[in-house]
RNA sequence: UGGGGAUUCGUCUAGUGGUAGGACAGCAGACUCUGGAUCUGUAUGCCGAGGUUCGAAUCCUCGAUCCCCAGCCA
C-alpha cells in the first residue's frame, strides 16, 4: 500500500513493546492470533490479528496462529480450516499453527500443582449454588463449603472428574483466591469443568476442559509468547492471569489491551451474525451486505484495503464507532489503482443514432486504467443503436444538468458527439423507452473541428454486442449507525439492502470474467464476478459505487428544480 | 452504590509544559473524453470547574459522562 509508510496513528503497543526489549525484560518477540473456531472471522477480528501480526513483524519476531478450542461443544473443525484459509487470504503468515487442546495433559499437571499447593479445590456446589454464593457488584460472596478440602481428597476427586465418574456440572475445580475479592474475576474462579461433549481434535480422551482463564495464559506461557495483545475486555482478567504465573512460577506474558474494532452500519459479533444467517435475513456468511471476510471478499473487497483499513483507524484504548464512509474510501482508493475500468450499463435504454449507418461497426481504442498505464488499452465497438442509463437522459432537465435531452450535445466516451434530437415515450406510463439522436463524425475519439465543448461524457455499449448481465447492488444492511441485533432486527434493517438488476447490458470482453475479478464500470463503481454467474452469463456484485457528486447535489434537493 | 477502563473537530486519530495537526465526512472552487481520479481553499474540537506555571490538551484537585465485570462462554 503506497500509504504504509505514513507515520501510524495509535503506536502505544509498539512503544510498550520496544520498552521491554529496551529493559531486557524480553530478548525477543512473539505473539498470536487466538480465534476460538466457532464461526468466520469478520473485520473486527482483523484489527487484532493486524495488531499481533504488525508488532511481531515489526520486531523481528514471530507469530503463532493457536485456536482456542477448550469448549468442545461450541467447536467445530469447519471452523478451523475457515479460518485458516481466511488468514492466508488476508495475507498473514504465521510461524506455527497451535491448539490450546495441545497443552491439555501439560495444563492438567499444571493445575495438580496449584491443588498441592492448597491453591485449587474441587468444588461440588451446583452451578446455581456457584452463581448465588459469588456475590454482587457491591457484595462480596461467600465461601463454598468445599473450600478447605484436603489436598489429598482434591487430587482424588480431581483424577475421578478426569476418568469421568461424575455427570456434567456436578463438581469443578476452583482456583482458591478469595471470595470478597472486589474484582469478581477473582473471586475463586473455574479452572475446569466437566464436560461430556467429543472435542473436535482430542476425540474421546478428556472429560474435563478448561475455562478460557484457567487455559489462556497458561498456553502463552508455554509457548514463550511475550505480548499478548487483546481487547478491553481483558483488562480485569489480568490480574488472576499474572497469579496463576505468579503461583506457578512459570514465564509471565505481558498483556496490552486495545480497543475493539466497530464500524458503524455493520454488526460484528459471530452470536448475532448467525441470527441474521439462521433468520434468512442474510444468504449466509458470505453474504456481500456481511462485513464478514468472507462476505467482504465475495463483496469485491481486496485484503489489501481490508489490512490499510484497520492500519489507518490506529490502536488506542477509547471506545470508538468508525464511520463506514472512512472503509470505503479505503476501498475506493484500492480499487481506483488497479481496477481495470470497463463499460456496463445498469439501467439501459436504447439511444438511435438516425444518421449513423445501419450496418456499420466501428471499434474504438479504450484505456484500461488511467491510474497504470502498463494496464494498456482494448477495442470497443460501436454501431447505430447503443444503450445508455435511462439516468443520463432526461425530457426536461433539472438545473445545472448536462447530460442528454432534447436539443442538447455530450460525448459518447471514446466515440463520437452525439445531439439529442427526441425521446420516445411509453404513452401508457410516460417513461422514456427510446432516445434519437444524430452524430458528428467529424468528432471521432477527439475534439470537434469547430472548437465546440461539451459538458459532459456518458457511457454506453452497442446494442447489438452488449453481454447481458445481472447486477447486484449492495447498500447498508442496517438503518441505525450502531445496530444492536435483538428480536426486533427487522426494525433496523435497510429494506433497500440488495437490489438485483437483471437485463443489464455490459461491453462484449467482460464475458470472460472469473468470479472474483474486479472492475470499475466506468461512471458507476467498482464491481466483483459473482461466483453464481456462468461463463456468457455472468453475475456482478457492486463493492462501492464512485463518489457521486451530481448524485449528493440532486440528493440534496438543489438539484430537483426546488429552491 | 464495589472494582476496572476511557473522554481532543460530526467520526476516527496525532500531540506527553511552548502556534491543537491529519484522515474521512461537510462546504466552496479549479481541472477533466468517467459529474471518477487529481488539485486548491474553507468551517468545526481539547468533558467541566478550580489550581500550579511566564505559558496547560499535557501537571495537581474536585466533579461529570460513557464502557466493561455477577457463564461451569471466549
Amino acid at each position: 500500500m503506497t500509504t504504509s509508510t505514513e507515520p501510524q496513528a495509535g503506536q502505544f503497543i509498539l512503544d510498550a513493546v520496544a520498552e521491554d526489549l529496551n529493559s531486557g525484560r524480553f530478548q525477543y518477540v512473539r505473539t498470536r492470533l487466538p480465534p476460538e473456531p466457532n464461526g468466520y472471522m469478520h473485520i473486527g477480528h482483523v484489527k487484532a490479528w493486524w495488531i499481533d501480526y504488525n508488532t511481531a513483524k515489526a520486531n523481528g519476531g514471530e507469530l503463532y496462529l493457536r485456536f482456542d478450542d477448550t469448549n468442545p461443544a461450541k467447536e467445530e473443525t469447519e471452523y478451523v480450516e475457515a479460518i485458516k484459509e481466511d488468514t492466508r487470504w488476508l495475507g498473514i503468515h504465521w510461524a506455527r499453527e497451535t491448539y490450546a487442546s495441545d497443552y491439555f495433559g501439560r495444563l492438567y499437571e499444571w493445575a495438580v500443582r496449584l491443588v498441592k499447593k492448597g491453591l485449587a479445590y474441587v468444588d461440588d456446589q451446583s452451578p446455581e449454588e456457584v452463581s448465588a454464593a459469588r456475590g454482587t457488584l457491591t457484595e462480596p460472596g461467600k465461601n463454598s463449603p468445599f473450600r478447605d478440602r484436603p489436598v489429598e481428597e482434591n487430587l482424588g476427586l480431581l483424577e475421578r472428574m478426569k476418568h469421568g465418574e461424575f455427570p456434567e456440572g456436578s463438581r469443578t475445580l476452583r482456583a482458591k483466591i478469595d471470595m470478597a475479592h472486589p474484582n469478581l474475576v477473582m473471586r475463586d474462579p473455574v479452572m475446569y469443568r466437566i464436560l461430556r461433549a467429543p472435542h473436535h481434535r482430542t476425540g474421546d480422551t478428556w472429560n474435563i476442559y478448561p475455562m478460557y482463564d484457567w487455559s489462556h495464559g497458561q498456553n502463552d506461557s508455554m509457548e514463550g509468547i511475550t505480548h499478548s495483545l487483546c481487547s478491553q475486555e481483558y483488562v480485569i482478567h489480568r490480574p488472576l492471569y499474572e497469579w496463576f504465573l505468579d503461583q506457578l512460577g512459570e514465564f509471565k506474558t505481558r498483556q496490552i489491551e486495545f480497543s475493539r474494532l466497530n464500524v458503524t452500519h455493520t454488526m460484528m459479533s459471530k452470536r448475532k451474525v448467525r441470527i441474521l444467517v439462521e433468520k434468512g435475513i442474510v444468504r449466509g456468511w458470505d453474504d456481500p451486505r456481511l462485513t464478514t471476510l468472507r462476505g467482504l471478499r465475495r463483496r469485491g473487497v481486496n485484503p489489501e484495503a481490508i489490512l490499510e483499513f484497520v492500519r489507518s483507524v490506529g490502536e488506542t484504548k477509547n471506545d470508538s464507532w468508525v464511520d463506514m464512509s472512512v472503509f470505503e474510501a479505503v476501498i475506493r482508493d484500492d480499487l481506483n489503482r488497479r481496477s481495470l475500468r470497463r463499460m456496463g450499463v445498469l439501467r439501459p435504454v436504447k439511444l438511435v443514432i438516425d444518421n449513423y449507418p445501419e450496418n456499420q461497426v466501428e471499434e474504438f481504442d479504450a484505456v484500461n486504467n488511467p491510474e497504470d498505464a502498463s494496464a494498456g488499452t482494448r477495442k470497443i465497438p460501436f454501431s447505430k443503436v447503443v444503450y445508455i442509463e435511462q439516468d443520463d437522459v432526461r425530457e426536461t432537465p433539472p438545473p445545472k444538468y448536462f447530460r442528454l435531452y432534447p436539443g442538447n450535445e455530450v460525448r459518447l466516451r471514446y466515440a463520437y458527439l452525439v445531439k439529442c434530437t427526441g425521446v420516445v415515450k411509453d404513452p401508457a406510463t410516460g417513461a422514456v423507452t427510446e432516445v434519437h439522436c444524430t452524430y458528428d463524425p467529424a468528432t471521432r475519439s477527439g475534439d470537434a473541428p469547430d472548437g465546440r465543448k461539451v459538458k459532459s461524457t456518458i457511457h454506453w455499449v452497442s446494442a447489438r454486442h452488449a453481454l447481458e448481465a445481472e447486477v447486484r447492488l449492495y447498500e447498508q444492511l442496517f438503518t441505525v449507525e450502531q445496530p444492536d441485533v435483538g428480536e426486533d432486527v427487522e426494525t433496523i434493517l435497510n429494506p433497500d439492502s440488495l437490489e438485483t438488476l437483471a437485463g443489464c447490458k455490459l461491453e462484449p470482453s467482460l464475458g470472460e470474467a472469473k468470479p472474483g475479478d474486479k472492475f470499475q464500470f466506468e461512471r458507476n463503481g467498482y464491481f466483483c464476478a459473482d461466483p453464481d454467474g456462468a461463463p456468457g452469463k455472468p453475475v456482478f456484485n457492486r463493492t462501492v459505487t464512485l463518489r457521486d457528486t451530481w448524485a449528493k447535489f440532486e440528493k440534496s434537493g438543489r438539484g430537483n428544480g426546488k429552491p
